[in-house]
DNA sequence: ATAGCTCCTG
DNA sequence: CAGGAGCTAT
């Protein structure tokens, strides 16, 4: 592969350019094997197997498909782990894949086009030596990235089953109310500790359980063997040392957990080896690779917005579809419990109550009768039944699950998240988010996209949607910038230097009105920094008279689009698009 | 051959 | 903001 075409990558489409209205979904979404990391655990039509759960089918699928990518990729590199591996660690994946200043040769962002007749000679960014390595690692990252991001997704929407679930239960046996009505984990405890207590006619809560070992079993397995593979192809010392204790994947028993626990810094990055990941902790790699990735999460975010007024701290995006204020302590607890507050995450406290969630392997749950029970109606029922305050936002997210879409005859794309809360089409909610994204990335890659828009089905049309937008911000964005450039020329502006955008000047606020509307979301300082550059380069340019040249804006673009900085955890959050909505 | 970009238009 | 044309790199 060409030196320069790492992050952009994973490409599957087939078919030629689309707008953004497909006549029709395709049906097999199955994220060709050319694509990194599928956004479902389901892909491919998994009919071997019979023995096996249908998820576990298609999440082994899944896996051996990521497998052989993964391999092929690190038979692409020239093995030498080079010292960039350090910095390749983990925790770029999680945090940085791109750095400022673009040290990173692998990280060629879209390469603006370089102009056909003037740059001449296209100067790449020279990306050489290693770069393959580097690059097979940073598409390692950007997967992993994504798959933890799936995972998170499926974690938050489990949790929002348990607590409508768990409110239904509360109201109906009347039963008698703890100062705080019990942490997620508890109700978990209590779900999968207790063997048949809480199955009642209804039976909905005892498939909610049996849904909740399934979940965690899967999630589980799934992530040791990403992370597996992942050390095997970074650190393959490290992997002799782990495979001694590691030898069935997975099925983890607690001591190899905790030696894989301590196997080092490959998995600083994932969890920062703090107290709640000291060594003897009883926290499952899963785990603490969830709260690990978490933890720098909803932080930096919440600093983001504005704080005029209390009401700000609303808008900070919580769990999606709320079901309203009816818990809100439980839904901040859950918040702070998947951002990885607190030693026991729910899934840390699941495996230390009871591990044999891991470690029987649960077969039980294998047998649930998947198509009759969907989250979605399971959800739904309870609005039926004990109608919750909901929001706009959670009323039109319930809307827009797939419910009277059967026609399709639903193949495999869609087995579990779209049943919970997938949605098939952009919202408002998703554009205002994509806007705000903007002021971080004006180059998104698709794959970030993806990692970014979890409650969306990705088609070909919706990444497609999503990069016209991001194109169409970049076209008011550049014409603005252009515009106020040439006029300050004409004032008479002579050091270009002076040329800064503050969150006073006219630019800002034209700018501001288009991408942040209603001025609730504090616009970080870095944006300034890089409208205050390309205001500079286009002053710069329009005052060499570059402007003749029809392609006089592309070197610009190029230096550009080397400024996206990291986005926030905070807008991966389930239902961020939505409460971005209202407010 | 096509994904993704810009430019232009409505 | 979407659609489409045209271009480029892969």
């Amino acid at each position: 592969r060409a030196p320069g075409a790492g992050l952009r990558a994973p490409r599957s489409r087939d078919c030629p350019r689309l707008g953004h209205r497909c006549p029709r979904p395709e049906p097999s979404l199955a994220f060709s094997r050319t694509h990194a990391p599928a956004p479902l655990p389901c892909a491919g039509g998994g009919d071997q197997l019979s023995n096996q759960h249908p998820w576990e089918q298609l999440c082994d699928q899944h896996l051996r498909a990521k497998r052989a990518r993964v391999e092929s990729i690190i038979q692409g590199m020239s093995l030498p782990p080079t010292p960039q591996a350090s910095d390749t660690s983990l925790e770029a994946a999680f945090g940085h894949e791109r750095e400022r200043g673009g040290e990173m040769p692998q990280e060629s962002k879209r390469k603006p086009r370089v102009p056909q007749q003037g740059m001449g000679a296209a100067r790449r960014v020279a990306p050489t030596a290693g770069s393959s390595h580097a690059k097979g690692c940073q598409q390692l990252k950007e997967q992993l990235c994504f798959l933890e991001q799936q995972l998170r997704w499926l974690q938050e929407k489990f949790y929002q089953v348990c607590d409508s679930e768990d409110a239904a239960q509360t109201q109906e046996d009347s039963e008698t109310v703890q100062p705080l009505p019990g942490k997620p984990q508890d109700r978990l405890n209590k779900d999968s500790g207790t063997a048949e207590d809480t199955g009642d006619a209804g039976g909905l809560p005892s498939a909610v359980r049996v849904l909740s070992q399934a979940l965690k079993h899967e999630l589980s397995v799934v992530t040791c063997h990403v992370v597996d593979s992942v050390l095997k192809t970074l650190w393959p010392k490290a992997d002799s040392h782990i495979q001694k204790q590691h030898h069935s994947p997975p099925m983890l028993g607690p001591d190899a957990r905790r030696e894989y626990s301590a196997g080092g810094k490959c998995r600083k990055p994932l969890a920062k080896p703090s107290a709640m990941n000291a060594p003897g902790s009883l926290g499952s790699p899963e785990t603490e690779a969830l709260t690990g990735a978490l933890g720098k999460s909803l932080g930096s975010y919440a600093a983001s917005f504005s704080s005029k007024g209390v009401r700000k701290s609303s808008r900070v995006p919580s769990m999606g579809y709320s079901l309203g204020s009816a818990m809100p302590v439980q839904h901040s607890q859950l918040l702070s419990q998947l951002l990885g507050h607190g030693q026991h995450s729910p899934w840390g406290s699941d495996s230390r109550e009871s591990p044999s969630a891991l470690e029987r392997g649960c077969p039980e749950p294998l047998k649930l009768p998947w198509g009759s029970v969907k989250l979605r109606s399971s959800i739904a029922r309870q609005q039926q039944h004990h109608p919750l305050p909901l929001s706009p936002a959670s009323m039109e997210s319930l809307a827009l699950l797939p419910a009277g879409r059967d026609g399709h005859g639903e193949s495999l794309g869609n087995a579990l998240p779209l049943s919970s809360g997938m949605q098939e089409a952009l919202t408002p909610g998703h554009l205002k988010k994509a806007k705000l994204m903007f002021f971080f990335t004006r180059y998104p890659s698709s794959t970030l996209l993806k990692t970014y828009f979890l409650d969306v089905q990705f088609s070909r049309c919706i990444t497609s949607q999503l990069i016209k937008w991001f194109s169409n911000f970049r076209e008011f964005y550049y014409i603005q910038v252009e515009k106020f450039a040439r006029q300050a020329l004409l004032e008479g502006v002579v050091d270009a230097c002076t040329l800064q955008v503050s969150r006073d000047s006219e630019l800002f606020r034209a700018l501001n009105m288009h991408y942040n509307k209603g001025n609730d979301f504090e616009v970080p300082g870095r944006f300034l920094e890089v409208a205050s550059l390309t205001l500079q380069e286009f002053f710069s340019a329009v005052r060499a008279g570059k402007d003749a040249d029809p392609s006089w804006k592309k070197p610009i673009y190029k230096i550009i689009s080397k400024l996206d900085s990291d986005i926030p955890e905070g807008f991966k959050a389930a239902g961020c698009s939505q409460e971005l909505l209202h407010s």
